[in-house]
DNA sequence: GGCAATCGTTGAAAAAATCAACGGATTGTT
DNA sequence: AACAATCCGTTGATTTTTTCAACGATTGCC
């Protein structure tokens, strides 16, 4: 297992650039870092025959509350004919299944099966794994803290503190 | 100019959304996060013909201390192969010149040639109006927090503070 | 000198992103 | 009630990206 290695320069390359720029730009910092992350999750993933995204979607279909494709597209920041592409996947798998939603019979809700929770049960630990080894080199407080912050970036100022 | 918004989901999912467990996934939230950062920021930066990658390549090169493919490779988490393309195209256009380590005769240091300086010059100003505007959610003392731990994610922990 | 490893490069194959268009379903207007 | 406008999922075509295997040139090692 060479290439769980925590930080992600190798140190020469690290300490001779870190002080570039480039080096301060939060976007580039952040897609360095999680392409890395991405790479390990599929990596550990594969052994369920899951990859990064077929996990996103997955997950959201085992919430109590199933999103409906479009739903889906905008969260996972893709087109919406993508998502066409990863949902007929699982339900090809039996994993997830297409409900039409009975309010507007536009909408399509991805629910996940009995099997697909069960395959998600499994995933989500490999995820746990994966997200632990890609924040290594954080202290817990560290790591909360990085959450928060993604989470505001994402989903705005929290309403109720 | 609509697609600006800073708030990066629409509040009704948001608030239907964030409790789900993915929505606590560093690794989810981060690259939703930067997918929609870079995105906006290769729209700025089209009035240059430039992209993320090929602006980053660029900006290494402006610095003192070029850097050769491989290192651009592991730094920017790409394929050697595709570092040349990159390279090939901002050479075609006269950003950037091949010099052959002479160190080491099979390394190649990508250096910034004048123009490439002005462009990478009026580049820089576009990519930090960029990141102004993904992070707008945030506090100047929150984007500190969140460049600091990324960059100790990607450079590991300072040597020294 | 010879051998293994590294660097940049090429080329091909697989996966993903982008875009235009369509039918079915809904909403709003008149 | 009919109409237009809009939204949803879907299909298909097109272009980018990604990923991999291979090759010459160069280096370091013994």
């Amino acid at each position: 297992m060479a290439d769980e290695a925590a930080g992600a320069v190798p140190a020469e390359l690290g300490s001779r650039f870190s002080s570039a720029a480039l080096a301060h730009d939060v976007e580039f910092l952040a897609v360095k870092a999680f392409a890395a992350g991405t790479r390990r999750l599929n990596h550990r993933l594969r052994p369920l025959e899951l990859r990064a995204r077929s996990y996103a979607v997955l997950s959201t279909a085992c919430e109590p509350q199933p999103l409906t494709q479009r739903e889906l597209a905008t969260l996972l920041e893709l087109d919406p004919s993508q998502v066409v592409a990863l949902v007929d996947e699982l339900v090809a798998r039996g994993l997830v299944v297409r409900v039409t939603d009975e309010r507007d019979r536009r909408r399509r809700l991805v629910q996940a099966s009995p099997e697909g929770r069960a395959v998600h049960a499994r995933a989500s630990e490999l995820a746990a794994a994966a997200e632990d080894s890609s924040l290594a080199t954080l202290s817990p407080d560290e790591r909360e803290a990085l959450r928060a912050l993604l989470r505001k970036l994402v989903f705005g100022p929290d309403p109720a503190p």
